[in-house]
RNA sequence: GCCCAAGUGGCGGAAUAGGUAGACGCACAGGACUUAAAAUCCUGCGGGUGUUAAAACCCGUGCCGGUUCAAGUCCGGCCUUGGGCACCA
């Protein structure tokens, strides 16, 4: 058998296309199904594992569904477009389309050697002009219907390569490329509203199959926040700005505010005085890129502008700031800050010694009727030489110092007193003053609501008093202070901050006593009652960029008129193809390099025919991504970019397979493009993409990435030649987890081929014997079930698993019949294609690929027999063996027999015996 | 910092309406076959106490606690790793 898989796999491969055996036909009476792997990028690497893994997993998935009588569709394509094949044609000098060919052959040649069964006549590249020249028309539609648009935005801009990177090119703060650091640049961009379809792409998630996690980060990308917008007038001028803030509750709580650096009133109300250091602090944040303006503002910074805005609630006047910790790209551009309640605000109002104002309280204990109103203090002392805190312990309750405020008293000055008077301490420096508490509480018979204030105290000397009390370490005040109002108390004076969980508002007016639900929505009916704001709701997921300074890309079928300003090109004149030349250099001014060739530019107006020249900018490559999966239902169509009736036919992509890194974006970009084309009439169902999920990647086998420069890369090729393309395949459906990582082993690997060995070897125990050997019916059922499912469930392991359960239970026979031997083919068809075809042929059946997948029989799949685990008090001690369905009361008797069981049972009480029937006996003594 | 996922033998990993933890495979060790090797077959394989050998018992699914007759699985609190987001008001 040595390297004989390599003309068995030949073999067949031919046989499948000769016999276009994967070739789907729309309009087939069969059901149709429709499974998708994302198309790859075809990259000069050629195929890794990590492809091998997601295309066996789903190939076995069709091959079973074609069994299943479905009518699938598999199809398999390229996206093409992208940068790699850009650069590598800048070096090398050839156009980026030759490079993409040779790319795509290997690839493919690769993807056949390995025996998937994808239907290769729907094969498209998004690089194709028939495919672009849709990806075009679908732009065009875009624009007529007012979702495209051009606007100045601030890009990544590298100045040594000239280029704008993308986010994730320019992490660091650093061009990927060239170590440049990368600045902000405004540069003119087509937009896609996709901002218009936030909700919608919500809303249409329950409208799929896709995994929960998968779910959560769409609907974390899109970043829904729903709260109100306030306005703010500014005194002594005739304005008004917005702020957006998800908790207008705590208005009252507003000590100042901030506007973006950016904001357009920042200039006009700026004081004289303040005008050079406003005007400085805008400056430094202009030459921020991103990255600085987060990951170095560890400390907030910002100015007083001079002025003030009126707080619509308590007609205060509260100073307004600049900062850019408030973005100007989200909201408004402008906030209002409560200080007490949000952890930014805090730290803001901490530095620039801004007023904070607590309007919420968190509430502890349990409340009862008829409680009497107290104030209290609770405070808490530590000794920073031994790290300890004073406690003092009154029987087995250990507290903090704490009491009830006096008339007359402030909450700091009892603290003191009671301090003193219970300790005998007084040479204290107070820390911080902690949030209120409302705390609800029994003392003989007694109900109390108790507005306390927490105090954090250092002891400034170390000279003891003589007290009973006690200085304790975190660990005992962990474990003892049981006490709500005391161990609260406690949490904030180890993280002091703003407040902001939930609780009862004080110093609200008309909210007091409200928790933030009640006053939320109190105070969006005032505010849009007195005109000063309304309910609102906000979307992290901004529009989408929708151009690239690249030659390598769908061109943007635009033409700039002088006269008639932007116009689309003709439908009928598409595609408006790449021109052939050899440089593909970036200019200086970070255009396209198609800008530099002149013939391709300059065209004539569509509308009035007078000189005009074309966008120069191309599309991002997820615009071939955002609907590859419409065009594979109707590949060939030259009339639409596919039929509504092949469309309608197909339905939906039924399961849909990729990286988790394409979960979030290319996922929405996908069903943001998809609901635009439902909602002009275009496709037939607003959401096109049924059930997603994710693979885990292969690892080299150090656990590590695959990667050159770490030396643990894995070539399929290889293993494909040394081991075969069934061991290959079968290895890594076994390798783990689908969902998780899986590092490379060729050790396992080997024993996947001694598994396929093993499979031929079996061939030599077929007799002449007819239907299933008797012996083996359970388990030949049992496994067609498990398979079956496994399959269909993304258990490829445990499918595997099972079949060499099988195989195992084979080779402990004399002989077993043909039927049986041909069932186990069948079974492992799916994933090791090759080999069982083979075999299937030699002992005289005709071709898996046109076999149906056998039924599984219920009743032959019980045992008659099994085993009974006997517990005593919940530790195994014995098993027996009983017939299926004994009843539990028979089951007791036989457990209580039991001489193993006896042993524990003997001399002690039985207090009760729980029977789980068919699975275990419990007996509980004592 | 926030969100998500995961932590089980020497290794990859099984096992969830809570019910015999370690399926299946790898590696390793011993044995059989062989002149020898490969291949194949048989046996063992979480840790410990114990025994000539067994039996038997104890401990074990990241850590601490809880619920339960029974917890890898459920609840509360941590720790570690990986991934995503990152001042989103």
């Amino acid at each position: 058998m040595e390297k004989g898989h390599k003309k068995i796999e030949a073999k067949w491969q031919k046989y499948w296309e000769e016999n276009k055996v994967f070739e789907a036909v729309t309009g087939d009476k069969k059901e149709p199904y429709y499974i998708l792997v994302e198309f790859p990028y075809p990259s000069g690497a050629g195929l890794h594992v990590g492809h091998v893994r997601s295309y066996t997993a789903l190939d076995s998935l069709a091959r079973l569904k074609r069994m299943k009588g479905y009518n699938v569709l598999y199809p398999m394509g390229w996206d093409a477009f992208g940068a790699p094949a850009e650069q590598f044609a800048i070096k090398n000098h050839i156009h980026p389309k030759e490079a993409v060919k040779k790319n795509i052959a290997t690839f493919k040649k690769q993807m056949q050697s390995i025996g998937f069964s994808f239907d290769w006549s729907r094969e498209f590249s998004t690089t194709d002009p028939d495919y672009y020249r849709w990806t075009q028309w679908q732009f065009l539609q875009f624009y007529k219907h007012g979702m495209a648009y051009k606007e100045k935005v601030p890009v990544n801009w590298c100045e040594n390569c000239k280029t704008v990177l993308s986010n994730e090119d320019s992490a660091g703060g650093v061009c990927e490329r060239c170590g440049h650091p990368v600045i902000q640049k405004e540069k003119s961009q087509w937009m896609l509203r996709m901002s218009d379809y936030a909700e919608d792409l919500l809303t249409g998630l329950k409208d799929t199959n896709f995994a929960e996690k998968v779910k959560l980060g769409q609907i974390n990308w899109i970043g829904k926040s729903t709260g109100a917008c306030v306005d703010f007038k500014i005194d002594k001028h005739d304005l008004t700005f917005t702020v957006f803030t998800t908790r207008c509750d705590t208005l009252y709580g507003a000590t100042y505010c901030v506007l973006a650096p950016e904001h357009k009133y920042v200039d006009i109300i700026t004081t004289p005085d303040k005008k050079s250091e406003v005007l400085e602090y805008k400056k430094a944040c202009a030459l921020k890129n991103d990255l600085e303006r987060t990951e170095l503002n560890k400390e907030k910074t910002g100015v007083f502008t001079g002025a003030y805005a009126i707080n619509p609630v308590n007609k205060e006047k509260i100073p307004i700031y600049i900062s850019d910790y408030v973005l100007a790209s989200y909201g408004t551009g402008a906030i209002m800050a409560v200080p007490a309640h949000d952890e930014r605000d805090y730290e803001f109002a901490q530095k620039f010694n801004i007023p904070i104002v607590q309007v919420l309280e968190e509430v502890t204990g349990t409340p009862h009727e008829n409680e009497e109103k107290k104030n209290s203090i609770v405070a808490i002392v530590y000794d920073e030489k031994e790290d300890k805190y004073l406690t003092i312990k009154n029987g087995e309750e250990r507290l903090f110092v704490g009491g009830t405020i006096n008339e007359g008293e402030t909450p700091l000055a009892c603290a003191k007193r009671e301090i003193e008077e219970e300790t005998g301490y007084t040479n204290l420096e107070l820390v911080y003053e902690l949030p209120k508490i409302n705390h609800h509480n029994q003392e003989d018979n007694k109900y109390f609501n108790i507005e306390s204030t927490g105090f954090f105290f250092k002891l400034k000397d170390n000279k003891k008093v003589d007290t009973k009390v006690e200085w304790v370490k975190e660990d005992v005040i962990l474990k003892e202070i049981k006490d709500e109002l005391h161990s609260k108390t406690y949490e904030y004076a180890k993280g002091p901050g703003a407040m902001v969980g939930d609780g009862i508002h004080i110093n609200s007016a008309d909210l007091n006593g409200l928790n933030k639900e009640e006053a939320i929505n109190k105070m969006i009916s005032w505010l849009e009652k007195n005109k000063c704001g309304q309910k609102q709701t906000n979307y992290k997921m901004r529009d989408w960029i929708f151009s690239r300074q690249r030659f390598w890309g769908e061109p943007i079928p635009m033409i700039y008129c002088e006269k008639c300003g932007w116009q689309p090109m003709k439908e009928e004149e598409l595609p408006l193809l790449l021109p052939d030349v050899a440089e593909y250099e970036p200019t200086d001014t970070g255009e396209s390099p198609l800008a530099k060739i002149e013939e391709w530019v300059n065209c004539k107006c569509p509308k009035c025919g007078g000189p005009a020249k074309r966008e120069t900018d191309t599309m991002p490559n997820w615009a071939g991504s955002s609907w590859y999966f419409l065009r594979f239902m109707d590949p060939h169509n030259n009339k639409e970019f596919a039929s509504m009736d092949a469309m309608k036919y197909w339905h939906r992509v039924d399961w849909y397979n990729g990286g988790m890194e394409h979960t979030a974006r290319h996922l929405l970009y996908a069903r943001f493009w998809v609901q635009f084309l439902y909602n002009i009439g275009l496709v037939p169902q607003k959401e096109m993409i049924w059930t997603r999920v994710s693979h885990g990647m292969v690892l080299g086998s150090n656990n590590e990435k695959m990667s050159k420069s770490k030396g643990n890369v894995i070539n399929p090729d290889d293993i494909v030649k040394e081991y075969g393309a069934d061991t290959l395949r079968l290895y890594e459906m076994f390798m783990g987890n689908y969902e998780q990582d899986a590092p490379w082993s060729t050790d396992s690997l080997k024993g996947c081929k001694r598994f396929i060995d093993k499979i031929i070897r079996l061939k030599d125990k077929v007799n002449n014997e007819k239907g299933y050997s008797q012996k083996l019916e359970g388990i030949i059922n049992k496994t067609i079930k498990k398979v079956e499912d496994d399959i269909e469930n993304m258990g490829y392991n445990t499918a595997v698993a099972a079949l060499m359960i099988l195989a195992n239970a084979y080779d402990d026979e004399e002989s077993i019949t043909k039927d049986d031997y041909h069932l186990l083919l069948t079974l492992l068809n799916p994933i090791a294609p090759h080999i069982t075809e083979e075999l299937n042929e030699e002992i005289g059946y005709s071709p898996l690929c046109f076999e149906v997948w056998p039924k599984y029989d219920e009743a032959k799949m019980v045992d008659k027999e099994i085993n009974i685990a006997i517990s005593v008090n919940g530790k195994l001690r014995s098993t027996i063996a009983v017939e299926k369905d004994t009843p539990k009361e028979k089951l007791e008797t036989l457990a209580l027999q039991d001489e193993k069981a006896k042993k524990h049972i003997d001399g002690k009480e039985i207090i009760k015996v729980i029977v789980v029937p068919n699975k275990i006996v419990n007996i509980v003594v004592k």
